[in-house]
DNA sequence: ACAAGTGTGTTACAGTTGTAGTATTACATC
DNA sequence: GATGTAATACTACAACTGTAACACACTTGT
């Protein structure tokens, strides 16, 4: 079951514009290079559009036209392809265990009380899916 | 505390590389070589040599000379490294927020039962930390 | 002492990425 | 209709990555 998709490679660019057209939903080039702007990375127009373009021809990204601009938006849901980003880690370094990765990245986080209740939350989950899981084999 | 420290960027293949020489401890180009092969990663022995070479020169990897081979070894120790390498993405991609790159890296995850259990132990730790940073202020 | 083997140094090359200049196109306005 | 303006298209280029061939050096068996 849920065999694994193959893996995402993304540079923190990469991940910085999709990120950015996650939030917006969609995006013109211009959106784009405002909001980069915006996050300290400030760098020429023409920029911001390969970036956007490249994306595209890599099917991470669609647009259609209006009004004389392009409109960019992400073609996955963020959390399915932060999913497979994250899978490809913890494959190549963490022995494909998923759970290593929470592990490491928890580790001297600081963690707010709301996140610490989601992840309480996560894990009873989990937790009540080993037992029946167990239960049943 | 804990400035963050700036962030690493790696590819699948870099990260495969260390994650070798995390486990040996140290290797020569041929047990990389070899290592790499096993993980279904053929290449030329000579490919494999470039792959270190130019990971000592970014300055992730030492190494010395040793009956005419080179053996390499990580510089930076395996967890930090990582955890470098997530906490680039948490930001990028998470807000910051390292719980919800846990969170969504999780989700859908087969974690096992002692995996659970470590996670667990961890969240407690943050709890306690949680209530007596609050009690604090 | 020479050939085979093992390992390194050097060099190469195509693809991707980050970065951006220049040319062109379409629109609004005067 | 000329012109400024906004956006795109095209082109470029250096650095880095994945990949590897080729040549050279040292060890070892015969």
């Amino acid at each position: 079951m849920a065999k694994r998709q193959e893996a995402v490679q993304l540079t923190g660019l990469q991940l910085e514009v999709l990120q950015i057209l996650w939030d917006h939903g969609e995006a013109s080039v211009a959106q784009v290079h405002e909001a980069l702007a915006a996050r300290g990375r400030k760098m020429a127009y023409t920029t911001a559009m390969t970036l956007c373009r490249r994306l595209a021809k890599r099917g991470l990204l669609t647009f259609y036209e209006r009004d004389r601009a392009y409109i960019y938006s992400p073609v996955h849901k963020r959390k399915s392809l932060l999913k497979r980003l994250l899978a490809g880690i913890a494959d190549r370094a963490f022995g494909g265990s998923e759970a290593e990765l929470a592990l490491t990245v928890l580790a001297d986080a600081k963690i707010d009380a709301d996140e610490l209740a989601e992840l309480e939350k996560l894990l009873a989950a989990k937790a009540r899916e080993l037992r029946s899981r167990r239960k049943r084999s």
